[in-house]
DNA sequence: CTGAAAGCGCTTACAG
DNA sequence: CTGAAAGCGCTTACAG
C-alpha cells in the first residue's frame, strides 16, 4: 500500500498496475461522479439497470474495493471488534474465539484478537491499543481487569466481558456458573463415596479459581464434610502446574481418593503424576477436569469434566457486543454448565 | 465511535465527554498547531523540553490517542498483518498464531486473524477481505490455495506462505520439511526393531499429508522394506479420524507393530482405539505422532513425536512479512524438525 | 435522481 | 523551528 508513485496525472485513465483503484478511478470510467457509485455500492439509492450495470463493471475492471480506513474515517466505524483473549494459543479460549469469529463474520465484522497472557498489564495494554485502533466494541473473554477500569473503558467503546457480573452503561457481562460447576463435580464424586476430595487451584487470586474454589467447598459442606486445606494444592493452569500440586498432595501426610482439578489441562498433569507414582486412574483416584477440552474425550482414560460450551458463549458474547453497537440493552447470559461423565471417575475404593 | 453529536463549535475548548480527542484539540490546549504535535509524536522534530512537556500535558489531559484510521489513510499503511489460519481454535496452529502476535507486536503491528475451516473457498474469502481492509501484508499459515492464486495476490500485497516452495517477487515461502520428519520416525522405529509399520495420513488430497506420506514411503525403502499399501490408513487430522483408521488396520488382516500417525491428534485417537481394543502401547504396539504439541509430553504415556517448532515458524512469518513491507527480500526458512523420543515407543516385540 | 462540496483526523511537503 | 494548506479515499447532507 506504500505510494512509492506519484499522484496519478489528472488527465490520465485506466488501471494503475500495483496501485488500488479508488472510487474516483471507479467513477470517470463509468462517467458519473464518484458520490453515485458510493451510492450505488451502498445500496442508499435506486438507479437504472443500465447504469448499475455500468458501474459494477467498472467496479470489476478495476477490482475495486472500497478502502477500509477511509470508509472507516468518513463512517466513524470499522467493522471490527477488538478481542482480548487470555491467550492465543489455549485449546480452551480457542474454541471461544472461534465462536467468536463466527457470530462476528455473519454480521460483517471481524475480530481483531489480542493476548492478554494471564498478565492485567497486558489486559489493559490490549484495550488501549484497541481503542486507539478504533474498534467499534470489545470482547475481554475473561481476565483480571478491575470492574472499575472496564466501566471506564466502557465509556469510550462498548464492551462485553466474561466470568463476571457487572453493571454499568454499554457494558454487557456474562457470569460462568463456575461454583455451580464445581458443586457438580463434588456432588459426583461424593456419589460415588468419596470422602477424601482433593483440589488443585489455578493461580491463586484469579476470579475464575476463586469461584471454583468456592463451589468446591460449598458442596463438602453440603455434605457434611469438614474443609480441609492440606487438600487444596495451587497450580498456574498448565499441566505443568497439575504434576507440581498433585506431587505434593501425595507428598503431603493427607490421603484423598478423589481429585479434582481447576481445569482440564491441570488434570492432565495430575494423571500424570499419578501414573509416575504407580496410581491407576480411576482405581486408585478418581480425577475431574473443568472445560472438557475437545481432546478430554481422548485422554486415557476419557476424563470426566465440567463442560461449559466456551464456543457457545464466544458465540453469544459476539451477538451481545453486536447489540451494544446497536444501541440496545441485550439480555444474554453464558450457557449452562454440565458435568461429561467419563472413565476418569470410579467408586471410592473400599466404599 | 458513532459520532451522534454535532460536530465541536469552533470556539469550544475542553474535553468532549464520551469523545475522542482529536490532535486538534490537543493542539489547541498546548497552544500549537496540530502539524507540530503530529511531529512531536511521531518524533519527526526536535522541540524545547518545555514544549515537549506542555504538548505531553495536553495529550495525558485528553488521554488522545491518535485516530488509526485517520494515520491509516494519510500514511496509505494499517500497522496491520492479515493471517489466514486453518483454525483458530487448534492446539497446533495456535502456537503459530501466538508466535505471529509475538514477532508483530514488538514492531507494532498486529494480526488481523481469519479461519479458513481447511476449506479452500474460505480461504480465498479470508484474502479477499483482508486486501479490502487494507493490510500491510498477509500472513497464509498452511492452506491449499493454489500457488497461482498466491502469486496474483502478491501483486497487490506481500505474502509469507508455510508450508509450499514457491518463488515470486514480494512473496516469502517456508517449507516445512515434513517429508524429513516422516523419515526421523520411520528409522527410529526401524532402529528399535520394527518392520511392519503403518500409517495413518490426514485427508488424502492435504500437500502436508502428501509428504509425510512420502517421506514413510522413503524412509521403509531405505530400510529394505516393501511399501504396503494395507498398512496406511485415512484419517482426518482429528483424533476421532485417528480411532477409526486404527481400528480398520486391527480389522484388516495386516498386522503391525509400529504405528505412525500423520500427526499428534491422529495419534491420540490411535492410542485410544489401541487401549479399548486391550493393546498397550509401547508395549505391543509403539506410536508415534507428528507436531509435538505441548500437551504430548504430558500424555500416558508421553507421546514420542516429530517437533516442528510452530510458534517459531510463527515468529519467522511475521519478521519474513515485516521485511517483505521493507521492500527487502528476507531469506527465511522453517526451523528444522527434530524427534522428541519419550515413552509411546519401545523395541520391537520379540525383536 | 445526481453532482459539488465539506468533512472524517491525521501527515507532510511547502513556505516562512 | 513552526504553521497553513493540501491530500489520503470515502460518505452524505445540501443544492439543483
Amino acid at each position: 500500500m506504500k505510494s512509492k508513485f506519484p499522484a496519478p496525472t489528472p488527465g490520465r485513465s485506466g488501471p494503475r498496475p500495483g496501485q488500488s483503484a479508488t472510487l474516483r478511478m471507479v467513477a470517470r470510467e463509468a462517467g458519473v461522479s464518484a458520490s453515485t457509485v458510493s451510492r450505488i455500492i451502498n445500496g442508499t439509492v435506486k438507479v437504472s439497470d443500465g447504469l448499475k450495470r455500468s458501474v459494477e463493471a467498472a467496479i470489476a475492471k478495476f477490482g475495486f474495493r472500497p478502502n477500509a480506513a477511509a470508509r472507516g474515517l468518513a463512517l466513524g466505524k470499522t467493522s471490527t471488534i477488538g478481542v482480548v483473549a487470555q491467550a492465543i494459543d489455549s485449546p480452551f479460549y480457542g474454541e471461544g474465539l472461534r465462536g467468536i469469529e463466527t457470530g462476528l463474520r455473519q454480521r460483517g465484522y471481524a475480530p481483531l484478537i489480542m493476548s492478554g497472557n494471564w498478565r492485567i498489564e497486558d489486559e489493559e495494554r490490549c484495550v488501549q491499543e484497541l481503542i486507539a485502533r478504533g474498534v467499534d466494541g470489545i470482547i475481554v473473554f475473561a481476565g483480571r481487569l478491575s470492574d472499575a477500569k472496564l466501566k471506564g473503558y466502557a465509556k469510550s467503546v462498548p464492551i462485553v466481558v466474561t466470568g463476571r457480573r457487572l453493571r454499568a452503561p454499554r457494558l454487557l457481562s456474562m457470569q460462568i456458573e463456575d461454583a455451580k460447576g464445581s458443586m457438580l463435580a463434588v456432588r459426583h464424586l461424593l456419589d460415588l463415596g468419596h470422602r477424601q476430595i482433593a483440589f488443585i487451584t489455578g493461580s491463586e487470586n484469579h476470579p475464575d479459581a476463586i469461584e471454583r474454589l468456592r463451589g468446591y467447598t460449598q458442596a463438602l459442606v453440603e455434605g457434611g464434610i469438614d474443609f480441609n486445606p492440606n487438600l487444596v494444592a495451587v497450580g498456574d493452569w498448565h499441566e505443568e502446574g497439575g504434576v507440581r500440586a498433585t506431587l505434593e498432595l501425595l507428598d503431603s501426610k493427607s490421603r484423598f481418593t478423589a481429585l479434582f482439578c481447576v481445569n482440564d489441562q491441570t488434570a492432565y498433569g495430575a494423571c500424570l503424576a499419578l501414573y509416575r507414582k504407580g496410581l491407576s486412574v480411576p482405581h486408585d483416584v478418581s480425577v475431574i477436569g473443568f472445560d472438557d477440552l475437545p481432546s478430554s474425550t481422548y485422554r486415557l482414560p476419557p476424563l470426566t469434566s465440567v463442560r461449559q460450551s466456551i464456543g457457545e458463549l464466544g458465540e453469544r458474547s459476539a451477538q451481545g457486543i453486536l447489540e451494544l453497537i446497536a444501541g440496545r440493552r441485550p439480555r444474554i447470559a453464558a450457557p449452562d454448565v454440565e458435568l461429561m461423565v467419563r472413565e476418569s471417575t470410579g467408586r471410592c475404593p473400599g466404599s
